[in-house]
DNA sequence: CTGGGGACGGGGCCC
DNA sequence: CGGGCCCCGTCCCCA
């Protein structure tokens, strides 16, 4: 079984890593696709309050605990942005660098590990950086963190004092020429700015880094604070964390199981998996298999059913050819089939190399075919 | 031990 | 955004 589940890792490994290859090539070429437009690639800062905000009008009561403060965070965020009209043109147009309504939104979800996330702000940032110096608004050249400009703000001003380590430099300075001013009369606000009169800075209430811009705190504090990040998309019940509101919503029913039985008071999470509970008591049966008539409550087990009349079954062992109809039948023979061919290569020679056969152990006919 | 069925869980997609 | 549904999967039990 330990093998079963090794070799079910190194596969998941592989095509996790070239998964991962492809998903960097599908951005690399979104961006340049992107790159061609000259009003692409720019998110607006609307856009990163709008996606800040993912929850203000949420009246579902756990996940408003989750996020009792999102609130406060998305009006101070307004309130951090007193003039939307404000220089940085960028933020009137209405664009996001990855519409939510292309493939690769769909795609999306899946690149919310943090050096996927931070791999795709790199890019779509350079790019800002690029279109913002092509409009001779700021030098393409990011500059370093010993600039005089950092060097003379007022480190000491700030509410918590600037790290100069966070390794993504679009935070340091290179928008910096034409901020959009800080609004500070908001009380709440010019706690977290640097009252130099001319490094104003924006400070994420999370971690305490501060940006130039509102953009980069917006940046920041959706895709690289981890606070905020986790605290979004975190399950207060468990460990467990989503990429999306939606993805976490569902997965809190799974323990709150507002679904119950009438007649055993069993609960469940989903509607539809009551309502298969249901028919344990009536004895419905809807599902038929066309070939024996037999009928099923469920329609994955009918679909099991299936396989039985066919000679081809969906999992097939690549060490023995058999095939089965579920992987938990193909596991338990991989377990047996495994030892016998161990034991047969021990037989025949002392080599210890057995990696490459018990690779291909796991695969699902389906996949090899 | 093997094969199959029953019951159920959970992520994702579609409307 | 939520509900319904699909699909894949697991665990348990039994013949």
């Amino acid at each position: 079984m330990m093998m079963s589940s090794n070799t079910t890792s190194n596969i998941a490994d592989e095509e996790t890593m070239t998964e991962s290859d492809n998903r960097k090539s599908f951005l690399i070429s979104s961006l340049l696709s992107a790159a061609s437009s000259s009003e692409s690639m720019v998110e607006t800062e609307e856009d990163d309050e709008e996606e800040g905000m993912l929850h203000d009008d949420d009246d579902d009561e756990i996940v408003k605990e989750l996020e009792h403060n999102d609130e406060d965070e998305a009006e101070e965020n307004n309130n951090n942005n007193p003039n939307p009209k404000q220089p940085i043109q960028l933020t009137q147009i209405p664009h996001r660098a990855f519409p939510k309504t292309s493939p690769s939104s769909t795609l999306f979800p899946r690149l919310m590990s943090s050096n996927d996330f931070s791999y795709l702000y790199y890019l779509s940032y350079h790019y800002f950086a690029m279109q913002m110096s092509k409009n001779g608004q700021i030098s393409s050249t990011p500059l370093p963190l010993s600039h005089p400009t950092l060097l003379n703000s007022n480190i000491n001003s700030l509410k918590k004092p600037l790290k100069s380590s966070y390794p993504l430099t679009p935070t340091s300075s290179s928008c910096s020429s034409s901020p959009p001013s800080p609004n500070l009369t908001n009380a709440t606000t010019s706690t977290s700015l640097n009252s130099s009169s001319t490094n104003s800075r924006y400070q994420c209430d999370g971690c305490s880094k501060s940006y130039s811009t509102f953009g980069g705190l917006s940046k920041h504090k959706q895709f690289h604070c981890v606070a905020q990040i986790k605290k979004q998309f975190q399950c207060k019940f468990c460990e467990k964390t989503y990429n999306s509101l939606g993805a976490l919503k569902m997965h809190i029913r799974t323990h709150t199981l507002p679904c119950k039985c009438k007649i055993c008071g069993k609960a469940f999470s989903r509607p539809w998996l009551l309502q298969g509970h249901v028919r344990t008591h009536t004895g419905e049966k809807p599902f038929q298999c066309e070939i024996c008539c037999r009928a099923f409550a469920d329609r994955s087990n009918l679909r099991a059913h299936m396989q039985t009349h066919s000679d081809i079954k969906k999992y097939r062992c690549n060490n023995c050819s058999k095939t089965f109809s579920r992987m938990s039948l193909l596991n338990k023979h991989t377990e047996n089939c495994l030892q016998q061919q161990q034991q047969q290569q021990h037989a025949t020679t002392h080599s210890s190399t057995d990696d490459c056969t018990s690779t291909s152990m796991l695969v699902p006919a389906a996949f090899s075919i």
